[in-house]
Parts: C-alpha cells; sequence; structure tokens
DNA sequence: CTGAAAGCGCTAACAG
DNA sequence: CTGTTAGCGCTTTCAG
C-alpha cells in the first residue's frame, strides 16, 4: 500500500508541487503539455489524493452526515431505511459525497455523535430522519448554523431545508379511500407519538373523519406496539365490544403485517372481517398475504432528493423553497374492500 | 460554528499547543493541575478536535469503510441489511468508530470507490459484504494489503479475515428437517449465482438430498428472480409436472414471500400444497402469512462481530481464529408441513 | 513535566 | 502559465 504524494509527482514530472495541485483541481490555466506530464507521472506513481490534507486546508470533506435515529429501533430494522439509504446513495455518488454513519443508544449520545461530525468538521452537511416535535438536534443544528435537511418536516421551523411528504393529506387521502368503501367505524394505529409524521397522519385521519361527520373514537387509537404484541389485549378488547371498527388506518407497512397477524390470532380476517390500510408501500406490503393497500410515498425518491436537496444548498445554490414535497399515491390492493 | 483551535486552548490555559494536545490523548505524563486546566479551557470554549488535522498526522481516521454491493439492489432493499447495519453500527459505536458508505452502480465504480476511501486515506479498515467467487474487491485490498473483513467467506483465500455462517451447514439442516417431515422432492429457489452464499447453501441443499438418497432434479432448482415474476412461467410447469415438488427451500425470506405468492396465485397453498423454508429470519418472516419456517442466522450479531473483528485487527491484537462462525438455528413455523 | 520546532499532504495567494 | 511561500490544526521528537 504505497503512500505517493503530490511530492512524488511533481518529482517525476520534474514540476513543482503545486503545478500538481493545479491539475489536480483543474485548473484552467495549465498549459496541455504540462497537464499530460502530469497526469502521466500520476498514472505511473498510482497517485491519489490524501483526503484528509485535502480537507483540512479546502475546508470541506464531500462528505455528509447521517444520524440514525436512536430510539428507531423499530424504523431501523424497516425496509424503509434501506430504500431511503439506496437513494440517498445513490444521489450522493453522482456528486462524488460519501456518507458517514453514526449510531447512538440515546438522545444524549445522539446529541455526542452530531456534535463530534459537526464540530470535529468531518462533514459538510447533515441529514436527520424522523424528526420530532421540538426536536433538540434541529435546535443545535440551528445553533451552529450548520447546514442540514430534514427528511420529514419541523414543526417549530417553516424555514429549514426539507423533503417530505404532505402526510396528513396522505393520512386524509387513505382515509377517504376506506370511507368512500363504506367504512364508517374507523380504528388508527399510531407510530411514536414525537415523530411529526406520526402526528401530522393522525391529524390527516381525524380531518377525514371529521368532514365525513364520522366519529373519533379515542379508543380506536392504539398505539404501535401492537407488532411486539404489547397491545394485542387492547385490540381483543376493541374488536370485540359491540360495535367494533371495521378498518385500520396504520402508520406503517411493518405495523401492518404485524397487525394483521395479530388480528388473525384473535380470529379476524383481513379483509373480510376488517379492513386495513397503511403508508411507505415497502416491496413485502405487496408480498404480503393479504397485499396490502397502502400509500406510496417513494421512498427511494425522498432520499435521492434529500441529498439532492442538500448538496444544492451546499454548492451555494439559491434554494427557492426550502420545503419540497415528494407526491404520494394510492396503491390499492386487497387488504381493503368495499363494506357490503 | 465557532472555530476553535487547540492555539485558542492553549492561550486561554496558559500552556503551549503540545501540553493540550497531550490532554487531549490523555498523555500520561502530564500534572493533574495544568491537565484540569486545560480541560476547564476546553471546555469554555467549547473545544472539539479537528478529526482531520488529527488523521493527517495520525494517519488513523477511526473510521470503517462499508461497501455497497452493486448488483444487489435486491439484497439491498432486504431488510436484512438494515439489521446488519444496525449490528455494525452498534459495536462501532461502542469503539467511537464510525461508518463512511459508499455506493456504486456496477463493478467498475465499485473498484473505484474502494480504491477513493483507501488510498484516499479516508477509512483503518474496510467490510465486504456478500463476497463473490473471485471477487475481484478482495483481490484489490490483498494486493494493496488493506485491513478488511468479509461478512461472508471467500472461496479462494482462507486466511483472510471474515465472519459468516455455515451456509453449508444450515442448507444442509433445513433440508433434513424437510426430509424428515417425509418430503422425497424437494426443490430449491437460489440467490446470485456468484455469490458464496448462494454456492453455499445449494452445496448443502444437495448434500442432504445426497445422503438421504433422494433425487437433485436440475428442473427443481430455480433463479431468485422468482420476486420478480421472470420465474412465474418456470414455476408453473413445474408444479404442473406429473410429479411436483412438495416441498422448497428458498435462499433468503424476501424470495421466500416472492415464491408463497406466486404459489398462491398459481393455486397452491403453502403448507398444505407445498412446503417452503428459507433463510435469515429477518423480522417479518414471523408475520408472513403463514409464518416462515426459516433459519435464524443471528443478522444483527453478523452485523455486529464483523465490525469487532476488524477493529481487533485493526488494533493490532492478535487474531487466532480468521474465519468467525456465527451459529444459526432453525425456527420451525407454519410453512412446512408433516407430509401425510 | 512542558515548550519549541518540524512536519503530515495539500492548497492558495503572490510573484514572476 | 508556473514556482515559492506560508499555512490548515494537529502530533511528536527533542530539549530543557
Amino acid at each position: 500500500m504505497s503512500s505517493v504524494t503530490i511530492k512524488d509527482v511533481a518529482r517525476l514530472a520534474g514540476v513543482s508541487p503545486s503545478t500538481v495541485s493545479r491539475v489536480i483541481s483543474n485548473h484552467p490555466k495549465i498549459s496541455p503539455a504540462t497537464k499530460k506530464k502530469v497526469r502521466e507521472a500520476m498514472e505511473a506513481l498510482g497517485y491519489h489524493p490524501n483526503i484528509m490534507a485535502q480537507s483540512l486546508v479546502s475546508k470541506n470533506t464531500q462528505t455528509l452526515g447521517l444520524v440514525l435515529p436512536h430510539s428507531a429501533e423499530k424504523i431501523f430494522v424497516n425496509p424503509f431505511f434501506s430504500e431511503v439509504l439506496r437513494g440517498m446513495l445513490a444521489y450522493a455518488n453522482i456528486k462524488q459525497y460519501d456518507i458517514l454513519m453514526s449510531s447512538a443508544n440515546n438522545p444524549k449520545e445522539e446529541i455526542e455523535a452530531v456534535t463530534r461530525m459537526v464540530l470535529g468538521r468531518r462533514i459538510d452537511g447533515i441529514i436527520l430522519m424522523a424528526p420530532r416535535q421540538k426536536d433538540p438536534i434541529v435546535e443545535k443544528l440551528l445553533e451552529y448554523q450548520f447546514p442540514f435537511v430534514l427528511l420529514g418536516r419541523s414543526m417549530e421551523h417553516d424555514h429549514v431545508l426539507s423533503v417530505n411528504n404532505d402526510n396528513i393529506k396522505a393520512a386524509y387521502d387513505i382515509t377517504n379511500h376506506l370511507i368512500k368503501q363504506g367504512h364508517k367505524r374507523i380504528g388508527f394505529v399510531s407510530g411514536p407519538p414525537d415523530l411529526v409524521v406520526s402526528i401530522d397522519r393522525l391529524e390527516g385521519y381525524k380531518k377525514a373523519l371529521l368532514e365525513a361527520g364520522l366519529p373519533v373514537h379515542p379508543d380506536w387509537i392504539i398505539g404501535e406496539d401492537v407488532l411486539q404484541g404489547n397491545a394485542f389485549h387492547a385490540l381483543t378488547m376493541i374488536m370485540n365490544s359491540p360495535e367494533p371498527p371495521t378498518a385500520f388506518v396504520v402508520t406503517d407497512d411493518v405495523v401492518a403485517f404485524g397487525l394483521i397477524r395479530e388480528l388473525y390470532a384473535a380470529g379476524f380476517h383481513v379483509p373480510q372481517d376488517v379492513s386495513i390500510v397503511s403508508f411507505n408501500n415497502i416491496v413485502l406490503s405487496e408480498l404480503s398475504n393479504p397485499p396490502i393497500t397502502t400509500v406510496d410515498i417513494g421512498i427511494y425518491h425522498l432520499g435521492y432528493l434529500t441529498v439532492q436537496h442538500l448538496i444544492r444548498k451546499l454548492s451555494g445554490e439559491e434554494i427557492e423553497k426550502p420545503q419540497m414535497i415528494v407526491p404520494h399515491r394510492l396503491i390499492i390492493r386487497e387488504s381493503s374492500m368495499k363494506l357490503q
């Protein structure tokens, strides 16, 4: 593993180090002849610039930080994550950026990880996933005046760069789909309550019910721990009440999988006994049994645009609209059904 | 976003920059008094070391590279990936390492990405996932003598650091499970044929059949494109032959999901008409309908140990056994059934 | 135990 | 168009 530096190249090419530096950065005023000479020398020696040294002086790292939502082990095992990451890397790759990931086990470590990356000057900008209400990391970054982008949105600051779906509308639309199918008693299975996305989806659900003159029954809004089976009890109670819901809006495909199983275990079949709709359209939602009606939110695209948005900002482009919205669409499958 | 350097701290603490440096690196011979003074100054100014500068001189980056299998878009959308990454980050986090990810769209870009990371001195070591037969990246890294670890194994080099399951044994075990259930005609759905893991699992499957005196029917070994529906045709042909398989060993849970759907579409029910077993035990395999019998390979653990193995090597520890094997276990669920 | 000095590999004025 | 010079922020001999 040779350690060939700019000096070695300079020597071989018979020029000064600065000239080599210039051909690396494609400086305009450099004669084709020397450019060629230098290129050949670089080739011959197998030269690659030391990125650390470059960054130290140029003050930029061609690296983006990605902080993983700590609490969100659940979110994280979610195929959503890999898909969004794939989109992020795709665009980063085009622009020759890499992505530096850091994890944390609790909010404190999360802040530490961010601080280390930012103040350690390891990255040029940062991507935040799954922002919360009054998110401390957002506040911190705003305080540092460090460039960042939200995959999601901030409830408090509407000038921060963000790429998001219109989750309120999405939830409104999918709930209306159920209403149009004749459902009148519709439950909701929510995500972590402090996530903005959870709040938005719940709001859209409520809005649709209210507009249709249907009841928002607090008992029918259940936590996202269904998957873990903790809410099994709550679920059977709801389903065995005199007038149980005939449909559920579920915050996430993976949770929908869990719910379908739990219902099955409790003796209820989807969609014959109860309809299920959810969000995200992960690949597996189509392969579920039954296939799940869901809102396609363009996961890959979300990741792609998030990085694009951030890199544009970093390149000093004027951002006309800081809040970017990725359109959603309903994917109707067999898990939701017309009520007779 | 202050840019406070070691000099600022030195000035405030009334010492020299080198002393500050020593405090940072916890040098033994430093008086408690000055140590305290310096610590306070760092605190007061909100000092964080510039990691680029540190790396430039110390020659290590506290960063591990992760190259994503390019072809493996399919593997990548797979929840397997997020889970293994979670394990990797968990251990990296403990040791204060970060993970730098780079993607590529083809083998050429893949090599470039590695080269850039390695020769750009951005990372101390590298993690390779899903190695192939005669993997060019492995060869390259060996040539550079750059530290790396395989999540999987190399077929050619048995001294390289690797963390893996005994996939031959795993496939052998799960196939035997079917045989014990009375199945005599057992098909196989394979992964990308150049991946070592595919080769190993196929081998284990064949071994079990041979030992049991059962036929290895070439027509029953089908490609992994079932999920995409390309193999739908092949599948119906097999299933409608006079003596169709009564069970399939499938290389991956996600593919199993797809297969179950395809079978269902073709009029065959799992497990009544045909049993399905697969590998990985992703969270969703339990939530499938029916729940899938699978081999738990300890995904999280694989990721965790892979990073541990690499970091140990980097710290100069003597590695007794370069090839680390994570045990597997069968998870019997409803998708496989005793044959009457 | 601590400071001064040199240098990691690269870039960016400033001259020529 | 190209070389010289001076750092980027940090660590590390080498003297004291």
